[in-house]
DNA sequence: CGTGGCATGTAATGGGTTACATGATTAC
DNA sequence: GTAATCATGTAACCCATTACATGCCACG
């Protein structure tokens, strides 16, 4: 659950930071709202897991994890995968297609298409900058985050693999759809 | 959220016939639970969109979809697909890899992958009995069902895509991780 | 005659999101 | 100076899961 504040890991930040490394590191399968992220911090920072130094600013803090909080972040790690229960909504329309009209179908898998080859460019910006991360990256902490980068890049290749199955779905999907709304009758 | 009771629209059939449903036939990309579809039955019943009559079995019943239901499902179908935020256990461990360690990143790869090729057998006895199932279809529902099993084979589909994506995904990352374990100092 | 599957519900609990509330700093 | 961004937190609320509670019926 505070799994996330792990990114502490890579670099000691600001919550804030947390939120918006959360959002454009690990964004394509993770994410965790305000709500989470700060009484996360605070118990962790009360459990002894992190530390709490002043940041720059007046009112800021800069989190920073201790060798306690390492160790626990390791033993989290190692606690078997919750998968989370199935919810997906475009297929669920798609089941009831024919409630719903083949040409509707058609509409919402071509959504899903563009938003494939969307994330497929995301992912192409990611590994054109090949390690200018201009927030979040310490002094220090730059040996750290090099050591995370092969590991980050499995996560986008995973991403990678399914956005080009979603495509290639797509339009396989997208060819039995047009010969189904064929058969329909015009509404 | 009581969308998934437009199961009703395929063949009416009780609430416990439901949650098999939802398990059995949506079960690659939806689910719900007992506490969910017991009310959501009952709201749809106090709002006219269901009847209930009596089932089989004594304290049973056997839900049945009224046109108004129907017309209510079409526009719940309708509305904008809510896609939920990602959260992938597994890949927020493969982010942290350099604080698992390697070697324990190809054992969570090896599950994945192994879960993904279990899921391309079950595709694959789905498309393998032609119209066979055995519960939840009554005599008069036989049309339905077929005219519903062209959309549900799209939704299979997009599972056996995803699966064969992940081995592939799969057998990458695992070639990479060797390399990688092999840099790594001995734990 | 008892175990397992069919059948229907309710209540507690929890995880997470949204909205609210506040203030400093920077860039225009 | 004023708008956007950085920054931190709390509180209400919602959705959903889990566990609890109950009972009938068929099969061995």
């Amino acid at each position: 659950m505070a799994l996330s504040s792990g990114l502490l890991w890579v670099a000691p930040m600001s919550g804030y930071a947390v939120r918006e490394a959360i959002r454009d590191v690990l964004g394509h399968f993770w994410s965790e709202s305000f709500g989470q992220i700060y009484p996360a911090l605070s118990a962790l920072h009360r459990d002894g897991a992190v530390e709490r130094r002043d940041g720059g600013r007046a009112g800021s803090s800069t989190y920073f994890l201790t060798p306690a909080g390492r160790a626990r972040l390791q033993e989290l790690l190692r606690q078997p995968v919750a998968s989370t229960p199935p919810r997906n909504g475009l297929l669920l329309r798609l089941f009831f297609g024919h409630a719903l009209g083949a040409k509707a179908c058609i509409v919402l898998i071509e959504q899903a298409r563009a938003d494939a080859e969307r994330s497929l460019s995301a992912y192409a910006e990611i590994r054109a900058e090949p390690e200018a991360e201009p927030h979040a990256v310490a002094a220090g902490a730059a040996e750290a985050a090099t050591a995370h980068r092969p590991y980050w890049l499995l996560t986008v290749s995973a991403g990678e693999h399914s956005a080009r199955a979603t495509i290639a779905w797509a339009d396989e999907a997208l060819a039995t759809l047009t010969a189904l709304a064929a058969d329909e009758p015009e509404e």
